[in-house]
DNA sequence: CTCACGGTTGAGCGATCGCTCAAATTGGCC
DNA sequence: GGCCAATTTGAGCGATCGCTCAACCGTGAG
């Protein structure tokens, strides 16, 4: 049975990653970090590498799940946007900066790391994709817009805003408060009545044509 | 005489962070790139991750310069979308993937390099937002919507977003169309008479509120 | 011509890297 | 107990890292 030590491998890949970041993550410092001896991480996963690449998926699906409870919960793109900064500053409390985002860094020439961010940000894709294609349907929006193609922009800019609140933590905050700001234009547009849903509804298409 | 060294250094620099990726750089590399001696490096910049500061500044100069006249004939926020995505392209075909993104992972616990890479993002934040003054005085989002904040929010998400391309080409495309979409709502509003325009001005304020 | 000095080079130091491997340990089976 | 295979360890190899430094250039002043 070796389900146990590849498993405190992951963890101990996560923590060093989280605690260190993407520069100081190596077999020592993994293995020191797992409390094992190093040689169980090419035992295992055959490269350092492969190890970050299975980490990666690992902590992807225990943060989504972590949160997927409060994404059923969310009733407005306000909401989803409150949610959004919330989720950004717990995780910020536990120290963890940006994981993704440096994973998507250092992945940028390593095929398997880059497959497998590719899927850790597929998981936050689809949960999203989920809430945008029920939030959207109060809207006019509905069936204008393209919730799988909002996820991805969503999930994306969530991780550069991540990376960027890490140099500038006042910065981040303002973005986040203007983005809220937006949101409530999709509260306006709920507000409005059939007749005019219908007419912004009819300039969308229109505009799109341009 | 030093300047010419000192820009062949930091040319060096960033061709190296171009071409082989942060994870690729070092003092030989750049060295090499640079058609230098390594030990330079230390005599003018005092260490690798002071040379990748200035390099970070100096490209940042160097692409906000390369697109500020685009930037400013810029009509409509539709076309500002158009823009981000063309200069995408632009930069992926010059074989740029996510430099700043790069940049700003490696900055995660290097405070010169953070540094750097939030004047650099700052550079960008400052263009974006005098666009973004002028495209949204046009719209009923004038005076409500910050500017500042949306300029931070935009230029942070194109950082996620160059940084996602690389990993998911298909998926980055779809979140600039469902971007481009949304952004026809502008064009609505812009449509939209000024009674009309009020009548949104208004709902926005009583929801920013709730 | 000599000399001083800013600029430049690359060999080399100590540290760290990913990874291998022989040896030690563990745990189930007879 | 003995036995074997799976698991685990950590010393060690070759490569690379950031950085130092003694030695070298070129040039302009005296």
């Amino acid at each position: 049975m070796s389900a146990a030590t590849k498993e405190k491998l992951l963890e101990g890949a996560l923590r060093t990653l989280v605690e260190q970041g993407i520069a100081k993550v190596s077999a020592r410092s993994i293995a020191a970090t797992a409390g094992v001896g190093q040689g169980l991480i090419f035992y295992h996963f055959g490269s350092v590498d492969e190890l970050l690449a299975a980490a990666c998926r690992y902590g992807a699906e225990q943060r989504v799940a972590r949160y997927r409870d409060r994404l059923a919960g969310l009733g407005s793109l306000t909401e989803l946007l409150e949610f959004a900064r919330a989720m950004h500053a717990e995780e910020r409390e536990a120290g963890h900066v940006a994981v993704l985002g440096q994973l998507l860094a250092a992945g940028q020439n390593s095929p398997a790391l880059a497959a497998a961010t590719a899927d850790g940000l597929g998981l936050w894709i689809e949960e999203l994709e989920a809430v945008l294609t029920r939030l959207l349907a109060a809207t006019p929006l509905d069936g204008f817009a393209d919730p799988a193609g909002l996820a991805r922009a969503t999930a994306a800019s969530f991780v550069g805003i991540e990376l960027y609140e890490a140099v500038d933590p006042q910065g981040a905050g303002r973005a986040f408060d203007a983005l809220e700001q937006l949101a409530g234009l999709a509260a306006v547009l709920e507000g409005l009545g059939p007749l005019s849903q219908r007419a912004v509804r009819h300039g969308l298409r229109r505009g799109t044509r341009t």
